[in-house]
DNA sequence: GCCGTTTTCGGCCCGACTGTTTTCAGTCG
């Protein structure tokens, strides 16, 4: 079973308790969402912890939960699961997926309808609803009925929270957004939030809170953006819209002297959220996006505060960075001040994942500017150095002579522009296929041009994990071989990625001096955070690289930053914070 | 059902908004 089929297992069950009796079963359902979300989030597959027995190590997870799953894992079913699941019809589980349909709606619907079909549950939903027979349902009426069947036309189009974007997509919306807003006289400190503060590879929805002492005026602005496809809400102090491109943006206004509260709680996480509210109580405070309510004075009214560093303060905690609150021992250590520095985008001193336009004839794409376009590029950033990194030229099409020929001429030109360009160190480096058995695509003739290779997996995916640890350890095993690029091979929205044996990998880097790549390619983001975080605790080195094509992609420095801030990387752990001379000492196999 | 720097028992985040109601249930984040 995978964890996506795990989590929605488990999601189900907290769905069928909520069914049943929300309130007896109501920390049970707590739980089975608790783990059902880690599950989901996690990038080791929970299988793996079953046979490592380190299913317990897995926050959510307590003894029951474990047992259940291992008897699962063990007989393919779990009698407690299947108890709990009994009576829910699973066209219920179908319905649930839909925004605006909860446990209780689904179920009330699949009942009074008889909708036996899981399959066809959604279009017999729809048929239904435009037979005008939801309305004459009791609690239900003629705006249910219309918002049901809207809700299944939006969800059949992949709009509103059902789809994710990149990064880079998420940006520029909210960028447009928050340049409208800020039109408004009303409208004073406007920031983006959610998860895209928190810079996670791919955003559900965008969130933006302003500061305002006219919360009225502002919304009133919000929902005449031009662009705007329909209102979903709007109150006092939020709204929501969804954009043309079906992107949901939510809103959420309060007074400039409480905006700091409200940047805290609208940032999330949720699970941040739960656990920095849970500490609160402790000392006797009640957070909300408000400000801060202490519970032992019932007179006091609410603590407002303008500033988010003075409400983690006045909590006894250090500002904690948005990349990681994400309830991942982040609240501990604020309390003891023992965060760590992670790294900045203005530690980074080069990139070396770099596709030049040279005619290199390579086995897979080739850049869009040239070397000395690109090398321009990388001092108008302030690198003291860059690193060329070409696709090796097709193995296919060309003898071992040929190869040889035509890294000499690209090293020329190389050289040419370390002539032109006395302000940046050049590094002569190519991106080398991996073989499936193993081998580097291009003879070590070839290979001794360089001043190393970048090795990397671009042909036969399909492989076991067994095979293609093998193949990787065997491919960073050359020499010359020092950096393993983009290591999962993961496209976000579009494939998983292999699956690699980790814990082996590392080893194998921290052993012989090799560094994993993190592609700040907005669609890889590769490694994903919780790799690099393992990376961290393993104290396995990783360069953050841009694999531009062009030399304005070379700005994507900023995403894999930001990924090796969500995986609690500092400047110690990535390689291209290094001055030239230190890294040249790595590369050649010194101690740091 | 999970969890532990006052706890292995007794706690468990907090609020906004909508539709269908006439004081609230359901959903969402």
């Amino acid at each position: 079973m995978s964890n996506e089929q795990i989590s929605k297992l488990l999601r189900n069950i907290a769905t069928a308790y909520t069914i049943k009796n929300e309130k007896k079963f109501r920390f049970q359902i707590i739980a089975y969402q608790r783990a059902a979300d880690f599950i989901k989030n996690s990038s080791i597959e929970l299988q793996d912890y079953h046979k490592d027995s380190k299913l317990q190590d897995i926050p959510g997870i307590g003894t029951s939960i474990k047992g259940h799953l291992e008897e699962l894992f063990k007989t393919g079913k779990s009698k407690q699961f299947n108890w709990a699941l009994k009576g829910i019809p699973d066209p219920v589980f179908v319905l649930i997926d839909i925004p605006t349909l909860g446990p209780k709606k689904s179920y009330r619907l699949v009942n009074e309808f008889g909708l036996s079909n899981s399959k066809n549950v959604i279009a017999d939903l729809e048929k239904i609803a435009k037979k005008g027979l939801i309305a004459q349902l009791k609690g239900f009426g003629e705006k249910s009925q219309r918002d049901i069947l809207r809700a299944i036309k939006e969800f059949k189009e992949g709009k509103g929270k059902t789809s994710r974007m990149v990064l880079p997509l998420a940006s520029e919306i909210s960028d447009k957004i928050i340049d409208y807003l800020r039109k408004s006289p009303y409208v004073g400190r406007a920031y983006v939030l959610g998860s895209l503060r928190r810079q996670l590879p791919t955003v559900g929805d965008i969130d933006i809170a302003v500061a305002s002492n006219n919360p009225k005026k502002v919304i009133d602005h919000f929902i005449s953006y031009p662009y705007i496809e329909r209102m979903i809400e709007k109150g006092k102090e939020t709204a929501s819209m969804l954009v043309s491109g079906g992107k949901q943006i939510d809103l959420m206004v309060q007074p400039p002297q409480a905006f700091g509260a409200l940047l805290q709680h609208f940032t999330g996480s949720k699970n941040h959220n739960i656990a920095l509210r849970e500490f609160a109580l402790k000392k006797g405070m009640s957070l909300s996006e408000h400000g801060i309510k202490y519970l032992r004075n019932k007179k006091s009214n609410i603590k407002q505060i303008d500033s988010e560093e003075e409400f983690y303060n006045t909590l006894g905690l250090a500002w904690i960075p948005p990349e990681i609150r994400e309830n991942t021992g982040e609240i501990e250590l604020a309390a003891k001040k023992a965060l760590p520095k992670l790294i900045e985008i203005k530690d980074i001193k080069g990139d070396f994942h770099i596709h030049s336009s040279f005619p290199i004839q390579p086995s897979h794409d080739l850049g869009k500017n040239t070397i000395g376009e690109m090398a321009s590029k990388a001092i108008s950033l302030g690198y003291e150095y860059v690193g060329f990194s070409e696709h090796n030229p097709s193995v296919s099409k060309h003898t071992n002579s040929q190869i040889y020929t035509l890294i000499s001429v690209r090293n020329q030109e190389i050289d040419q522009i370390k002539l032109r360009y006395k302000s940046i160190r050049v590094l002569k480096i190519l991106e080398v296929d991996i073989l499936s058995s193993g081998e580097l695509a291009i003879d070590d003739k070839s290979l001794s041009l360089l001043d190393f290779a970048i090795v990397s997996i671009h042909s036969v995916f399909s492989m076991n994990k067994a095979n293609m640890t093998k193949r990787v350890i065997e491919g960073l095993s050359h020499p010359k071989a020092k950096v393993l690029a983009h290591p999962t091979g993961r496209l976000l929205n579009q494939r998983p990625g292999y699956e690699l044996d980790w814990e082996k990998i590392f080893k194998f880097c921290k052993d012989n001096n090799k560094a994993l790549e993190i592609n700040a390619w907005p669609s890889r983001l590769d490694l994903s955070d919780q790799l690099i975080r393992q990376c961290v605790g393993n104290d396995v080195k990783m360069v953050i690289n841009t694999d531009s094509h062009a030399s304005y992609q070379m700005d994507n420095m900023k995403f894999g930053v930001s990924m090796a801030r969500r995986g609690w990387a500092t400047k110690s752990d990535i390689l291209n914070t290094l001055d030239y001379n230190e890294f040249m000492k790595w590369l050649k196999g010194g101690e740091l």
